[in-house]
RNA sequence: AACCGUUUCUUUGCGC
């Protein structure tokens, strides 16, 4: 039974949904009852992978199963229905199974954060800082993850000082903050293009004891990075050989990225082979990366090359691969190349998407091919069902 | 008691 449950619940987590139902069948058959730690688990899993409308049936069920819901059952769904941006649909839940007042505010601190975050990522600020004077005013202790949600949710809708202002607020609440705190102002301040304070906090996270994470790092290499100090940004990357950040594609694929749009195509190319050099991979998206950064220059020969070269090292081109190359051989008005894309392509299995179609047109336009680009469009529009 | 909330995430056309 035990065991049956814990599997259940470990299903869940991982996302293992189909299993997971298969498991619950089983158990039903067996008689063996789930419990409610099961059913939030599950309710959870689904909402994770956005089956909300599956989670609701299942609540429902429970209902019907004399399983009283419980306030994590409860918050799992305001929760997923707040993500949707179905505020009025969370509330109405959450008055139902709490037997809560309307206007009142949440007596229990999760339930009130998560409408909170719901409000400010949904641009709400007066009703995020309504819900806040409430809970202000209440006698429930206010933890750090509401405050890190306040900060945030300030600093998402521009407004940095109220923000910062909030910080204070919870150093004198006597609130630790912690390492998403501390990262949350850092992305504000990279936001801002303020790296000396965003040096100046890094520091006082040290002498805090608060040790960054790998998302402080990545916070502020795309933060110097959209500012286009790429070379700061490089740099960072050096410090942290030990991080487990290094060690991700992503990071690299970002800068050889920017390079790229910045122009500095040369330390692109270098970084693919840096990256190598640290034990990282590149894979479809570094290529892609720097494919583009020829097919703007029109140098259809070397993202050729580059082509080439990504399939000997084993990695097959994608939909946006295909895309670039065929945008590029449109804009030297190679059609019969840009064709030949497309056919291979498809011969790969590789299905063509909505912006093939368009640089295909776009292609027999620039060339005042008028009458097959609509025939294009035409076989296109078919193909989708959609209407004319 | 356990289960629930917060920070960052890579590549292509056009439009906004």
């Amino acid at each position: 039974y035990r065991v049956c449950l814990h599997t259940f619940g470990a299903l869940c987590i991982e996302g293992k949904l189909g299993a997971a139902w298969r498991l619950r069948e089983n158990m039903m058959l067996n008689g063996i009852v789930a419990n409610l730690l099961c059913h939030n688990h599950l309710l959870s899993g689904l909402c994770r992978y956005g089956y909300l409308d599956t989670a609701l049936h299942i609540f429902s069920s429970m209902v019907n199963a004399h399983i009283r819901p419980n306030r994590a059952t409860c918050n799992i769904l305001v929760h997923a229905f707040c993500q949707k941006g179905f505020l009025e649909d969370a509330w109405t839940l959450l008055r139902k199974i709490t037997n809560e007042d309307r206007d009142q505010v949440p007596s229990n601190i999760i339930s009130s954060t998560i409408m909170m975050d719901g409000y400010f990522k949904n641009g709400d600020v007066i009703g995020a800082a309504n819900l806040w004077s409430g809970i202000s005013q209440q006698n429930t202790r206010i933890d750090a993850i509401a405050y890190n949600v306040l900060i945030h949710g300030l600093l998402l809708n521009g407004h940095p000082s109220l923000a910062r202002g909030s910080f204070c607020g919870m150093l004198k609440a006597g609130i630790l903050p912690d390492t998403v705190t501390y990262n949350t102002l850092l992305g504000g301040l990279c936001k801002e293009g303020k790296f000396d304070e965003a040096c100046k906090l890094f520091a006082v996270m040290s002498l805090e004891g608060i040790s960054p994470d790998e998302i402080s790092y990545k916070v502020l290499i795309q933060g110097l990075a959209i500012h286009r100090d790429l070379t700061t940004a490089t740099k960072i990357i050096g410090h942290i050989l030990t991080e487990p950040l290094l060690h991700d594609p992503r990071i690299w694929n970002y800068l050889i990225d920017c390079y790229g749009k910045c122009g500095d195509v040369k330390t692109a190319m270098a970084l693919k082979d840096d990256m190598l050099r640290f034990g990282v991979e590149p894979n479809v998206f570094t290529y892609n990366a720097l494919i583009y950064t020829q097919v703007k220059r029109q140098n259809l020969a070397s993202a050729c090359n580059l082509l080439r070269e990504m399939q000997i090292n084993g990695i097959e081109p994608d939909v946006v691969t295909y895309n670039m190359l065929i945008g590029c051989a449109c804009d030297l008005n190679f059609i019969a190349h840009a064709l030949d894309f497309l056919n291979e392509m498809i011969r790969k299995g590789c299905e063509p998407d909505i912006i093939t179609y368009t640089e295909l047109i776009r292609g027999l336009c620039l060339r005042r091919d008028l009458a097959s680009a609509q025939g294009l469009l035409a076989k296109v529009l078919l193909k989708s069902r959609l209407p004319i």
